[in-house]
DNA sequence: GATCCGACATGGT
DNA sequence: ACCATGTCGGATC
């Protein structure tokens, strides 16, 4: 449940008048599981046994109370509590008039009217596993009311159709009653004063104030009732189309109004906007593109190396000298600003911001020097470009643009005499374009002509190739039109190429948040060969960091922020999570190197035997045994058993669990399938292969009893059943240094689709995927999930340079692997455990590095200065490799 | 037929 | 809710 609707139950609760059920209700919405809450009704898990308390181990101990005095009750409690074995986090005692509670781990009490509980909801937090503190630094008040504003969205859409346009006149008319440009809260008011309490009314009310809103004051009617004439003369045809009428409810009356009473406007900056937004968009299924705003933090980022830092630094150089400093207003005065993506434009409202406190700075220092200076503005909204699909997001952005140059007029005004830009009338509000960003000319959007200084910034939508709609896919197929691979590319994609052709022959640069996914693994060489195609440079980049912004429910993404221009700089600043450092080139891993880019090889490169992907059952898990599953089936009915195999995959490797797997072969099936449990798994598989989105699925569903993809190993006439496979986790995380490969028996085990396997490999082999150079090698071109090593066949494996290694050598790995193997089996922990660098035994991380040292030796006759040096190696041993080819 | 990835997915606390 | 850390199966070539 979204914490913000806790309010509305507890309201529904209070309100009811039957109190019986009081606490387990409170204990059900802060989300106590329904068995447990039964268990408490029934007794079993109630601590106390007295009739009127309620005492939920570890959670809460209830009191109700009628004819005593409330406080010696809820002293007696209190001074009860420490002779309990375990202490409930909440005392809670009421008659149902009061409620008094205490939080026992702060010490905070609540002695509140029994009806005022809804107000007070975060109070209880603790139990949904959020302190107080978290709570108030994670939801600024500003964003949570904006979560409110959400709902009147919400509330207003089920019984409207078209409502954007109105949300925006609204949003308009609350800011304006916070800054002055209404009286102080008179929209609000009159609501509250002049309409219905059930809403019938209020349509015609505000149709009225928004169309008196379009007339000059010197053009209305003399008789015009004073609550309407009150209202100023707004142009910019904010208020030019007719109002379209609209239901309102008793409900959505009473939202609007607490819009304007809990929410100041008057300090409104994107992060409102933008959870409002992504509040909006996540509840409905409208399209999730766009919604996604970027803090303003995240924001800075991008725009500082783009074009603040530089900006700052002119003026410093022109400091002491008028006539550069009068240029330098000239110069900002033409500078366009470009964000293909705006959404409900943030990017373009920090750097309008940003850029008017730099006028103000100059006019500042002008004056200074000169005594006087007659104020003129220089930086203007129409120097603002921007294109956004969502329709919503898109008035809001024009809107926004507007509230911040209001802002900062009034910010002009308090740090200078005499310099003034009026409010109203609205000026149209920069060049935004409702469409789609890449069916656009962005040029006809946005003019760029060689001599013009224009930035383009902003945070695209993204979306893995394998999550896109057509007609996401058919814009890539058609923009990176003849390019092997294209299907593989990201929808960010589309932003980076048009960007990239928007630059040439210009010094624009450019800027975008992006997934880190186009920096790695697969997408690398498709991409960006064909950007470096173009001369794009990368002048400046932040490596992987986390997505996050104050709006509840964060996307769930890793980011980069990559800069390009379309000529060639040894000037480039590369920020990494050590700080930030000038390089020569940053390459498109985003690393300081030379533009080489791994491909996806099919083939092993060095005759190196397969390393194959397992076997994917896409099954719904009917396929799939947890141990005690199969335990069961077995018990049961022991026939089955032959038909079992142990399946193993990233997770179960790490662990060092099992599951197991049906594994029936074709002409088996007829002897099992009457089975009851059998029969009832096969089921469950059809019906869920049946329902597939993919044809190649569906048309398993008929062959049940088989994995849908079967690694070629299992399909060998002879089966060497005492060989061993080398297994590599395909996931695993990337706090551990070596990911823990291992080898398992294939006499009983299969593979699942998210482990490689080896099959009857050496043990050397194995040896050299666990060395220092090999995980070198993986840390800089893997995929990654996040940022969790994604290991693949392709980049890892078959691209990885080998030199030739003497048998002596091999015979040298091959015992230390064996001693590696000995000092796991030793520690008898899982793999996932004590492959933590913390936690990784002595003689487990000495064995590695003996290994490491000797296969170091197999490249090099003498000490790595570092991994950048093993990968400096390996990367000059690759390109030798590929260019032979 | 064989991958490689995920504005992720999910269990643990 | 946050944190840690890897499932599962679609879409592509």
């Amino acid at each position: 449940m979204v914490i913000i609707e806790l309010e509305d139950k507890i309201t529904e609760i209070v309100n009811k008048g039957d109190y019986h059920e009081f606490i387990y209700e409170i204990l059900e919405i802060y989300g106590t599981p329904r068995a447990t809450i039964t268990r408490l009704k029934k007794g079993n898990l109630n601590m106390s046994k007295k009739n009127d308390e309620v005492h939920l181990k570890r959670k809460v101990w209830f009191k109700r109370v009628e004819n005593e005095n409330l406080f010696s009750v809820f002293i007696e409690l209190e001074r009860n509590i420490n002779s309990q074995s375990t202490k409930p986090r909440f005392l809670i005692v009421t008659d149902f008039n009061t409620l008094l509670a205490k939080d026992i781990k702060t010490d905070e009490v609540l002695d509140i009217q029994f009806i005022d509980l809804p107000k007070y909801f975060d109070f209880f937090l603790a139990w949904k596993g959020i302190e107080k503190a978290e709570f108030e630094r994670e939801n600024p008040a500003d964003v949570k009311a904006a979560e409110r504003f959400a709902r009147l969205y919400n509330v207003l859409s089920k019984d409207n159709s078209k409502i954007d346009l109105f949300l925006v006149r609204l949003l308009f008319c609350l800011f304006a009653e916070d800054t002055g440009i209404f009286r102080q809260l008179s929209f609000t008011n009159s609501i509250k004063t002049l309409t219905r309490e059930d809403g019938k009314d209020l349509n015609d009310f505000l149709k009225d104030v928004f169309r008196i809103m379009d007339i000059d004051k010197k053009d209305r009617l003399n008789d015009l009732p004073e609550y309407l004439n009150k209202f100023p003369y707004v142009n910019g045809q904010l208020f030019s189309e007719p109002h379209q009428d609209l239901v309102f409810s008793e409900k959505s009356r009473k939202l609007i109004i607490e819009a304007g009473e809990l929410l100041d406007w008057s300090q409104i900056n994107p992060d409102i906007f933008g959870s409002m937004i992504q509040a909006v968009s996540t509840r409905d299924n409208r399209s999730h593109l766009g919604v996604h705003y970027t803090s303003v933090p995240n924001i800075m980022k991008v725009i500082k190396p783009l074009f603040l830092d530089n900006l700052y630094k002119a003026f410093n150089d022109a400091y002491d000298d008028d006539f550069k400093l009068e240029m330098l207003l000239t110069r900002i005065n033409k500078i366009k600003f470009f964000d293909p993506a705006c959404g409900s434009g943030n990017f373009l409202i920090i750097a309008y911001k940003e850029m008017r406190r730099i006028e103000i700075n100059i006019i500042k220092r002008l004056k200074e020097i000169r005594g006087d200076y007659l104020y003129m503005p220089s930086i203007t909204l129409d120097q603002l470009y921007g294109i956004e699909i969502d329709e919503f997001a898109y008035e809001v952005a024009l809107l926004s643009l507007w509230i911040a140059d209001h802002q900062m007029n009034e910010e002009l005004n308090n740090e200078i005499d005499n310099a003034v830009r009026p409010t109203l009338p609205l000026n149209i509000s920069g060049n935004i374009h409702r469409g789609n960003a890449l069916h656009m000319n962005w040029k006809n959007v946005c003019p760029n002509d060689p001599e013009d200084e224009v930035y383009v910034f902003g945070n695209p939508p993204y979306l893995g190739h394998h999550r896109q709609s057509d007609t996401h896919k058919s814009d890539i197929r058609r923009i990176f039109q003849g390019v092997r691979g294209n299907g593989y590319l990201d929808y960010i994609c589309g932003w980076f190429y048009l960007g990239s052709e928007f630059i040439q022959n210009s010094n624009t640069t450019l800027a975008f948040v992006s997934t880190n996914s186009i920096c790695q693994g697969e997408q690398v060489a498709i991409l960006w060969s064909e950007l470096f195609l173009k001369r794009i440079n990368i002048h400046f980049a932040y490596q992987s960091f986390k997505w996050s912004n104050s709006a509840r429910n964060n996307a769930g993404v890793t980011v980069v922020i990559i800069g390009l221009t379309a000529y060639k700089t040894e000037q480039n600043k590369l920020f990494t999570s050590y700080g930030e450092r000038q390089v020569k080139n940053i390459n498109a891993y985003l690393i300081d190197g030379e533009n080489v880019i791994v491909r996806d090889i099919k083939k092993q490169l060095y005759g190196l035997p397969p390393m194959l992907f397992g076997n994917k059952p896409s099954d719904g898990g009917g396929l799939i045994f947890e141990f005690e599953e199969y335990i069961q089936a077995i018990e049961k009915y022991p026939y089955l058993k032959k038909y079992f195999r142990k399946y193993i995959g990233s997770d179960e490797i790490l662990k060092g669990s099992y599951r197991y797997c049906l594994w029936i072969e074709e002409d088996c099936y007829d002897e099992i399938k009457d089975n009851p449990i059998i029969s009832d798994r096969m089921n469950m598989v059809k019906l869920n292969r049946e329902k597939s989105k993919a044809k190649s699925t569906r048309e398993w569903a008929n062959k049940p009893y088989k994995f849908k993809q079967i690694s070629p190993f299992h399909k060998q006439a002879n089966i060497d059943l005492d060989s061993y496979t080398i297994v590599v986790p395909a996931v695993s995380s990337e706090s551990r240094f070596y990911i823990p490969m291992d080898l398992v028996s294939n006499k009983d085990t299969i593979l699942s689709n998210r482990v490689y396997g080896i099959y009857g490999a050496d043990i050397w082999i194995l040896g050299i995927l666990l060395s220092r150079m090999h995980m070198t090698w993986v840390r800089a071109v893997a995929g990654r999930l996040e940022t969790r090593y994604s290991y693949s066949s392709g980049v890892c494996y078959n691209a990885f340079p080998i030199p030739e290694i003497s048998q002596k050598r091999i015979n040298l790995i091959e015992e230390l692997v064996l001693e590696i193997l000995d000092a796991r089996e030793e520690d008898g922990r899982s793999l996932g455990e004590i492959y933590y660098p913390s936690n990784m035994p002595n003689d487990l991380l000495l064995a590695h590095q003996k290994l490491d040292k000797v296969v170091d030796r197999a490249y090099k006759n003498r000490d790595f200065s570092g991994d950048e040096e093993r990968l400096r190696l390996l990367i000059e041993l690759y390109s030798k490799k590929v260019n032979l080819r």
